[in-house]
DNA sequence: TTCATTATTGCAAATGATTTGCAATATGTC
DNA sequence: GACATATTGCAAATCATTTGCAATAATGAA
C-alpha cells in the first residue's frame, strides 16, 4: 500500500477523507470533504492520487453507471460487493460469502433488487 | 421491448448495429458502425435512444471503468456476465450458472483474472 | 541543518463522454 | 393528403477526468 514515493499532506488528507466518509466516494466528494475539514486540495491532485492509489491497490474503483467513478479503501473491509439504490443513490455493502451470493442476496437490506452486474477483470491470453 | 412510440429508421439502425457488432458497444461505436453501413445518424440521437432502450429494458448497460458506458441487447442472449481484458480491452461473455460462479470462473477463456466487481441495483426501503 | 534533486502540487486549459434547447422533420392517425 | 406531435439534427452546454507547465514541498546527501 505504498502510493508514489512521498507521504505528502495531500495524500494524508485523501486517505483520511475516504476513510471518514466510509462509503464509496467520488473524486468530487473527496474534494468537498477536504475543503470543509482542511485546506483545499486541487481536484487534479485528487484525481492523480486516486489513479496512483488504484494502481498500487490501495483503493477499489466501484461503478454504478452514474457517469463517474467511486473509490473505496481496500484495507478497511474485506472483499465485498454493493447494493445501489436507483432511487436515491444510497449504497450498502454486501458482505455475504460468494457461494450462491446472487441467489441469497435477494431482499437483503430491505432492497428490492432489480438486477446485478458482475464483471471480471484480468488479462487475456495475448496480454499476459 | 417497446422503445418510445414510433419505430423510426434511426431506431432500426441502432438495433441492427448493436446486434451485428455482437459485443458490448459504446455509443460512439454504434455511431461509427451506422455511419459506415447506412446514412449517418446524429450521436445525440443515439444517446437519447440508448437511454430509452435502457429504461424500457431493451439493452443492458455494462461498465468496465473505461470512462464510458457499453450497451448490449437484452433479448439476444440469456442473462450473463463478462470478462474484460485490462490489456487490450477484449471482452468475453461468461455464461456459467451463478452458483459458485466467482470461484469457478478462474482461468475461464485463458484469462488470468485479477478481480471482479459485483454490484446489485434496485430500490431501497425509502424509494420503493 | 542546509542544500539539491525531483516528485508532487496548483492552476488553467484541454479532452472526451454525455446532455440539452430548439427548430426542422418524420411518423402514425384521421 | 393534412394534422399533431414524437423524434431528429445541429450547435452549444455540461460534467468528469486528464494534461502541460511552472511553482512548491519532501527526502536524503553533505
Ligand atoms: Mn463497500
Ligand atoms: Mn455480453
Ligand atoms: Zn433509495
Ligand atoms: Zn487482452
Amino acid at each position: 500500500m505504498k502510493i508514489g514515493q512521498r507521504y505528502t499532506e495531500v495524500r494524508k488528507k485523501i486517505f483520511t477523507a475516504i476513510e471518514k466518509m466510509d462509503k464509496p466516494v467520488s473524486a468530487q466528494e473527496i474534494y468537498d470533504y477536504i475543503k470543509q475539514n482542511y485546506e483545499e486540495v486541487d481536484l487534479a491532485s485528487i484525481y492523480r492520487n486516486l489513479e496512483l492509489m488504484n494502481k498500487s491497490d490501495a483503493v477499489n474503483v466501484i461503478l454504478f453507471g452514474e457517469g463517474k467513478k467511486r473509490y473505496e479503501l481496500k484495507n478497511m473491509k474485506g472483499h465485498h460487493h454493493h447494493l445501489f439504490c436507483e432511487g436515491c443513490g444510497d449504497i450498502k455493502d454486501i458482505e455475504m460469502k460468494e457461494e450462491n451470493l446472487i441467489k441469497n442476496v435477494k431482499n437483503k437490506e430491505g432492497f428490492v433488487i432489480k438486477k446485478h452486474n458482475l464483471e471480471f477483470f484480468g488479462l487475456c491470453p495475448n496480454c499476459q
